[in-house]
DNA sequence: TCTGGGGTCCTTTTCCTT
DNA sequence: TCTGAAGGAAAAGGACCC
């Protein structure tokens, strides 16, 4: 029957961020629970392997590598709450790490296993919640807002549903934040972390959202921050403050209008529940700086190995690419990048080296480099793609 | 003091064509 | 043949995220 009145008023968005705790560092400690409540830190590439044999559960403490013995590049992926009590966080050096905490337990990163768990945890609450947005191995967007009992204390019963099924089922903790939309849920996710659940209605913009630093907002970054602290501008409220013409003025139209909209907690994207890949990659560092003229035959065998896996992981997934890419990393940190697009997309290692070759033709090669990266973009799937060119086949 | 690897998205610059 | 404008695609760089 058609009314004449006003349709019914649809539910507020309900939408819900859900973060992993500590995620590594917290699947290694159910790995190996004779090391909870120690620092634990994930990371590093080369970390001597337990001198122990038998059930990797039982190894004895001694036989867990320390950081204080760490001598390679690189950084630290996770800290498990115990190292972040010294300081320890993710992306520092692992030497400034092992003089913070040098008695704390390193370990390598095991993605393969981090990725079983991450599709266990995903899973669990997509159980609860269907409509569900991945944003990596450790966090996802949800939308409550349709989901039978997803208005029930404003998406806190539904939160605490999740979180309690995904600590019984796995053993792992997470925090939710629960919002309008994903913007102010990314926020609430992280304001009583670990184990934490928010729940932010409209009105709580202006007393739990606007006195955080700027920083805060997901896509302010550190230098975004360091512009805005240049013109007195240290929290979201003081941003939510600035005159929206002066904002486009100074930071353009576009990022200028995102700023203002982020500060007054607007954001009206959906969560989307289906993506497709843009590029893939691989890349390395390099033990040591590797010169382009002294140590060719070092740099091939790591671009050949870097196509090789790029190829791999392209044809696992079932794609194919028509730009390859290379990234050179000197040793001043100064990144430089080449690509080249090509008549037919391809797949292949040798496609891929080939291509990659001529890229690195254009670029300054008589300086040390840190850094080698080769990646393929402009994806399709191979049905999409034209008919494969015989000749590039071959390789 | 030393700074990983895998991504996305946006802006600016360069190149090509008309 | 030269020149410049305009527009689009590709290339390059950079910020940001996990």
């Amino acid at each position: 029957m058609a009314t004449q009145g006003t349709p019914p008023p649809s539910p507020p968005r309900r939408i819900a961020h859900l973060d992993m705790d500590a995620f590594y560092a917290s699947v290694e400690l159910l790995r190996y629970p004779q090391l909870r409540d120690l620092p634990v830190v994930v990371g590093g590439r080369r970390v001597a392997a337990p001198e122990a044999t038998g059930s990797p559960a039982q190894w004895p403490l001694h036989a867990f590598a320390r950081l204080r013995h760490y001598t390679g590049r690189g950084v630290v992926t996770t800290a498990s709450y115990a190292a972040r009590a010294h300081g320890v966080g993710s992306a520092m050096p692992l030497m400034q790490a092992a003089r913070l905490c040098p008695d704390a337990i390193l370990l390598p990163a095991d993605f393969d296993e981090y990725r079983r768990w991450s599709r266990a945890f995903k899973a669990i609450a997509q159980e609860v919640a269907p409509c569900m947005e991945d944003r990596g191995i450790d966090e996802v967007y949800l939308d409550f807002t349709h989901v039978p009992g997803g208005q029930r204390d404003g998406g806190r019963a539904m939160a605490r549903l999740i979180q309690r099924a995904i600590a019984e089922q796995t053993g792992l903790s997470c925090s939710l934040g629960v919002a309008p939309n994903k913007l102010l849920a990314k926020m609430a996710s992280d304001m009583q972390k670990p184990g934490g659940i928010t729940v932010l209605q409209p009105h709580d913009l202006r007393t739990h959202v606007w006195p955080m630093p700027c920083r805060k907002v997901h896509g302010i970054g550190p230098k975004a921050s360091e512009r805005l602290q240049q013109h007195g501008i240290h929290t979201i409220g003081e941003l939510a403050a600035q005159p929206l013409p002066w904002l486009r003025a100074e930071f353009g139209a576009s990022h200028g209008q995102w700023l203002h909209d982020a500060a007054w907690g607007r954001d009206d994207r959906p969560v989307q529940t289906h993506s497709e890949p843009v590029s893939m990659s691989r890349e390395t560092t390099f033990e040591e700086d590797l010169h382009p003229r002294h140590h060719k035959a070092a740099l091939g065998e790591h671009l050949d190995r870097l196509c090789h896996q790029l190829a791999l992981d392209l044809q696992r997934k079932g794609y194919v690419g028509k730009t390859i890419g290379i990234k050179l990393r000197y040793r001043n940190f100064e990144v430089i990048t080449r690509d080249q697009t090509l008549a037919q997309p391809v797949a292949a290692a040798g496609a891929i080296r080939h291509a990659a070759t001529q890229c690195l033709r254009r670029a300054d090669l008589s300086r040390s480099l840190r850094l080698l990266g080769v990646r393929v973009a402009n994806l399709q799937r191979p049905t999409d793609a034209a008919q494969p060119n015989p000749n590039l086949a071959l390789f």
